[in-house]
DNA sequence: TTTAAATTTGTAATCATTACAACATTATCT
DNA sequence: AGATAATGTTGTAATGATTACAAATTTAAA
């Protein structure tokens, strides 16, 4: 499994070294999405959430990952339409989205795409490799 | 420029090769999309082709883009959130979007990314490669 | 402890997309 | 050709994700 389980001080160092003050909500959130590598959306994140912090509000979960995403701490998924998915990940990896069933999966390859920091003169700071199809599952 | 005029009869023979009976509608969409390869959304090519077409009706954009994706004679973008961008492309390419402005750049680059049929077992029928990022022009 | 700044909350607005039913057009069959 | 079925188009209404915004709360600073 690639899941962890971070303590709070572990989350609280991550966010203050990428400059962003440790709030319970903050924490909460970041704690969710990097327990959770199955790309979850902002609504499976507040419901889930929202069971342990009653008083919690879309909108925070909105800003939240936002911010963990602007500041480069998680990334967002554009693969589908619809609703954002979100991916905490060290190592960088594509995904494989299909068009049957839904289910994001991790796909490993390793390309030098991923080390471009820039391209034709733009700076990049952002790479996603997106395949989409049947999934060997709904193949059969 | 990669721009092309198609004739009337090049577009009924496009459309019939993918098994897509050539409507005046579906004509004029994807003689639009061949015609304008700079990522037009939903709403731009719906306005544009309503001036020629008064009776025009969204639905029916909307209804023959997703029509034309699902048959692979276009692609539709999912590289930012909001609204949907298509391309139509014979060469395999990236796509850079500039944060700042919203610009998409079309990124070339020779990858084996793009010959992959499969992936992990899953049957691949779409790869896009997106790049974010700060582009040249709003750099300085 | 008072004041200012930052964060969270909830509701209301926005905006892209889809559902759906009526209407129009095109193809099929006798 | 004329009747009938199939397909395509249109417009409006609903849906669903996201954002705007202002009030309320919490945290930091003086």
């Amino acid at each position: 499994m690639t899941e962890t389980k971070p303590t709070t001080e572990q989350l609280k160092d991550i966010l203050e070294a990428h400059g962003i003050k440790p709030s319970f909500q903050r924490l909460s959130v970041l704690k969710y999405v990097m327990e959770h590598r199955d790309h979850p959306s902002v609504d499976v994140i507040f419901r889930n959430l929202k069971e342990q912090i009653p008083t919690l509000s879309r909108t925070t979960v909105y800003n939240t990952l936002s911010r963990l995403s602007r500041n480069g701490l998680i990334q967002s998924l554009t693969i589908n339409d619809g609703e954002a998915k979100f991916d905490y990940s060290e190592t960088a990896h594509a995904h494989f989205l299909c068009t049957r069933c839904g289910k994001i999966y991790d796909v490993f390859l390793d390309s030098d795409i991923y080390k471009m920091e820039t391209i034709d003169g733009h700076l990049v700071t952002d790479i996603q490799i997106n395949f989409k199809g049947i999934c060997s599952h709904c193949k059969q």
